[in-house]
DNA sequence: CGGATTCTTGACTATTTGGTCAAATCGGAC
DNA sequence: GTCCGATTTGACCAAATAGTCAAGAATCCG
């Protein structure tokens, strides 16, 4: 006899062959666990929270994710290749001011686009990364050695001033992040301004300002 | 009749009278909230987690600070004035670059020192500051904008290059706590380097290079 | 249409969790 | 030592939470 697909194989353990409901659906999960995690953890965060809002009852949630960790690993890995893109765009053959302030504005511009992703890597690393441990120790790590590897000879090269090029990598993640993970903090400081069109294009020049100037050669 | 105290007035509304036992457990139970909170914010804490690190009966526990909200509560208010205090030790009348390299090195050595007090606003920032909200709003939002005044008249007197004060503030923020909040993506990124003597001051060289000469009047 | 399959959910269970209580133990002032 | 309030805890309860199940509703395909 030929291979019984089982009901929900692909929607389990790859897209065997997704129904247009299941791929919806799926998408309907994530986008709402990605905001209930990101605002209070994996532990914080309760299956019910995500299924109301998904609008849809928990059996059926869990009908496409079987458990709690299921959901959350997918929309960990639903997430994670957007978040590191940035940084792997960084290229060795181009200008390194104008290479740092693309990156520093792309990583700005993710922060206020999709401030959820960014809760979500915070409370997962917060909480000692207890799921994307083993990525961050391999993928994660050679992919910032090898860009810092760039930056390093930039500076040999004198087109940047003397940096250590993990501390300065560290550096954008936490300033370009912070603008997402604290940003009721943000606001509680800034008040109406950050409301005002333009904000984001302020920041952005003020960031730029202070990190590329700690970074330009210095006659 | 003289006012007959109630059994543990002091140990809730104020330290009427605090026994050397209650001072001994409050402190033993702040310590070990602290951590928990930190690790998983306030949803995430069990309050049996809180006791077993406090090597206490729950109920004992629950002697001392009667609901979970109320340990989260004391644990912030303990935490909350040592994390502002560099802030506030900004000197109008010293050297801009080094008030500025002094605010910066306290705030790195907290970080090193006392990473789960970061941790814990962190989270608490992140879940939306459902408690410390009026707090940012209002102490903190005061503190910044006077420390801001005081940058940007630096800034007019041509004592630093002209950047923004407020995001200045975030910056420093930011990378100081970074250390602390993403420690474990630091050290999966760095690995045995992080463990190293002198990486401390490494860091603080490395950081206190890019800021300073990011904010440094140019010739 | 009609039958098979996918999707959905109300009702339920087991476990975890915040919190209570009464009884037992401890500690300090006399 | 003796006494009384302070401290401690085992046993317990109610609510919240992750996950199950069987049966009904919708959908797809010929």
């Amino acid at each position: 006899m030929d291979a019984k697909r089982e009901p929900l194989a692909g929607s389990r353990t790859g897209p065997a062959q997704p129904t247009r409901i299941q791929a919806i659906n799926r998408e309907v999960i994530l986008d709402a666990a990605l905001e209930v995690f990101a605002a209070h953890g994996f532990r914080g965060a309760t299956v019910d929270q995500i299924a109301a809002r998904a609008e849809m009852s928990k059996p059926n949630l869990l009908y496409y994710f079987r458990r709690k960790p299921d959901i959350y690993r997918a929309v960990l890995e639903h997430t994670l290749s957007d978040w590191l893109a940035p940084l792997a765009a960084i290229d060795p053959n181009g200008d390194p001011i104008e290479e740092l302030r693309r990156y520093i504005t792309l990583k700005l511009r993710m922060s206020a686009e999709k401030p959820a992703a960014s809760r979500l890597f915070a409370n997962e690393v917060l909480a000692g990364a207890p799921v994307i441990g083993d990525f961050l120790k391999t993928r994660l790590r050679e992919l910032v050695h090898e860009k810092a590897g760039v930056i390093g000879r930039w500076v040999d090269e004198g087109r940047l001033a003397p940096v250590d090029p993990m501390h300065l990598v560290f550096m954008i993640w936490a300033v370009t992040q912070h603008y997402a993970d604290f940003d009721v903090q943000v606001r509680a400081v800034l008040g109406s301004q950050v409301a005002k069109p333009g904000f984001h294009e302020q920041t952005a020049q003020a960031v730029l300002t202070i990190v590329l100037n700690g970074v330009r050669p210095r006659g």
